[in-house]
DNA sequence: ATGATAATGTAATTCAAAATCATTTGACCT
DNA sequence: AGGTCAAATGATTTTGAATTACATTATCAT
C-alpha cells in the first residue's frame, strides 16, 4: 500500500472524518499520475472508473490531500490550479513551456542558498517560495 | 512629461486608437503610485478625481499599458492581478508578506545566472521567469 | 440495526475578469 | 467650425474556476 494512503487515513482519523470509497479512488488516481494535474483532468480520469463522481467531491478531496501534505497546489501561467505529488518530494522549481504547457521539475541548491541570504538581508522569515521559468521546451523549438 | 506618456501616445497612434482623457488619467494615477496595485485600488483612486470612470475602462486601459510595456501584470498568493511599473525597470523578483500583503522588490544577478544555466542544461529557451519568496516581513514579526 | 454525524451531488453562489452592446466621444477631413 | 465614422465608454451580462448551501445518502461506533 502507498505510504500516502496511511497518511491520509491517519489524517482522516485525527480529524473525525470518514475514509470513503470516493476519497480512496481520488487518492489512487492522483497518485497514479506523474504530472501536475488539474481538477478537470483528474475528474475525467476518475469518471472512467466511477461515473457517479462529482466535481465538488474532487475539489473537496484535493483540498484535504493538500492539507495533509500529500498534494501541493500550484498555479502556473494562466492561473488554473494544478496539483502535484508532495509527499517525500523535496523542494523543487519548474520549467514551464508556454507552447505545449508541459511542466518540468528541477532542483538547485545554490538558488535555495541565495534565497535564504536575500531573506536574511531583508529580515524576512521565509515560509515558502517558488521559482518558475517560462519559455519554450526542447520539444517545441 | 513622463517618458511613459510619450510611449503610450505612440502606441495609441500606431494602433489606430485614441488618446482619451480617461486613458490619460489612468496612466497618471498608475504612475503616481509606487506599489503593486490592483484594479480595484486604481479604480478607487481615479474615482476621486473622476467619479464617472468605470471599472471596464480601468481593466481595458491596464491591458493596453501592459501591451506597450509600461505596466506588468503579476499574480501573487491569492491570485488577484496586480500591476507594477515596467518601463525602464530591470528584472527583479519579490518578497511577499503573507501577513500584511506587502510586496518588496529585490534584484539578484546570481539567480539570473543560475536560471540561465538551468535553462541551458534543459535545452529550454527562456522567455520570462519569476521568483517569489513568501513569508513574514520585518514589520510583521 | 440504530442513531449521530459526515459525505455527497445538485444547484446556486462567488469573484475577478472579459465580453456585449447601445450610446457617446474623439480624431481627422474638408 | 462642422460632419463623419470608427473607437471609447459605461452599464450590464457573461464566463470560468472555485466554493458553498442544502437536502439526501452513506459511514461507523455502539
Amino acid at each position: 500500500m502507498y505510504r500516502e494512503k496511511q497518511i491520509f487515513k491517519d489524517y482522516i482519523l485525527n480529524n473525525e472524518l470518514k475514509y470513503t470509497g470516493q476519497r480512496d479512488q481520488i487518492l489512487d488516481s492522483f497518485l497514479s499520475i506523474e504530472k501536475h494535474i488539474t481538477i478537470e483532468e483528474l475528474y475525467n480520469l476518475i469518471k472512467k472508473k466511477n461515473p457517479e463522481i462529482s466535481y465538488a467531491t474532487v475539489y473537496r478531496t484535493m483540498k484535504l490531500l493538500s492539507e495533509c501534505g500529500i498534494a501541493k497546489e500550484s498555479k502556473f501561467h494562466g492561473g488554473i490550479t494544478r496539483y502535484e505529488h508532495a509527499y517525500d518530494h523535496g523542494h523543487h522549481d519548474h520549467l514551464v513551456c508556454i507552447k505545449c504547457g508541459s511542466i518540468k521539475e528541477f532542483e538547485n541548491d545554490q538558488i535555495e542558498v541565495i534565497q535564504r541570504k536575500i531573506a536574511e538581508e531583508n529580515n524576512f522569515k521565509v515560509e515558502d517560495h517558488k521559482l518558475e521559468i517560462y519559455g519554450i521546451c526542447s520539444r517545441c523549438q
